[in-house]
DNA sequence: TATCAATATACGTTATTTCATATATACGAA
DNA sequence: TTCGTATATATGAAATAACGTATATTGATA
């Protein structure tokens, strides 16, 4: 993966929150990011898709549940592009956040 | 300016390669971009408009030149994901790079 | 003043991206 | 085998972005 394609995966709103919220939270299934963006289940499997056939996400199937988290192979650089930039979106991440610590029957993925 | 737009700004090709060429080299004029990406004018300045009401460049004007800039206001954190992207692209940038080294008649900015 | 060089902008077209909706797959449980 | 839950994909429509071409602007010079 090359500078623009990482630039290109970041500059969706969407993915860019995904991505964010993978790096905070370290793994996340389809729903729980349904709930924390508040969208349709196409269109978040849809863009966690793009992002995996792009490299930047791995996933595993656990029970009924798919887990997507970063891939270790990232380039270091692009890894640290994607931190300063969780670090520096307070704001943006706000709201979806909260949400996603607040969801009720979040699936455990404790004891894998 | 915030991650989501940053992102957005170096997702084009044509701009990323402006923004990388203008933190290697300090300042460059639109023809100078013109010879090193092999672009139309109005392609070039386009897309330096662009960058320019998105807060990333600065310009200013001598003789008939206009000379383009990184903003120097812009974040830390941003600045050094241009330079980290810039160190990680040296085939994405090799020929314009040498094409703009091996310009002939470059306007020289120098005692400005 | 007329011209030229450098740059900027307007406009219509084309290409790309994103999305909603419908449908498919996979799999465990009843 | 039928159903329900979680996820994925296909398709066509809508929105957005990028581009080529033509034209405007600006300032220096003849």
């Amino acid at each position: 993966m090359q500078a623009i394609d990482l630039f290109k995966a970041l500059s969706d709103a969407t993915r860019l929150k995904i991505v964010m919220l993978i790096q905070l939270e370290g793994e996340l299934c389809v729903c729980e990011l349904m709930t924390a963006l508040c969208d349709s289940q196409p269109k978040i499997s849809r863009h966690l898709a793009q992002l995996k056939r792009m490299g930047l996400l791995l996933d595993r199937k656990q029970k009924q549940w798919v887990y997507y988290r970063l891939n270790p192979a990232l380039k270091g650089w692009m890894l640290q592009v994607i931190v300063e930039a969780c670090n520096n979106s307070e704001q943006f991440l706000n709201t979806n956040r909260a949400t996603l610590l607040s969801m009720s029957d979040r699936p455990n993925n404790c004891c894998s």
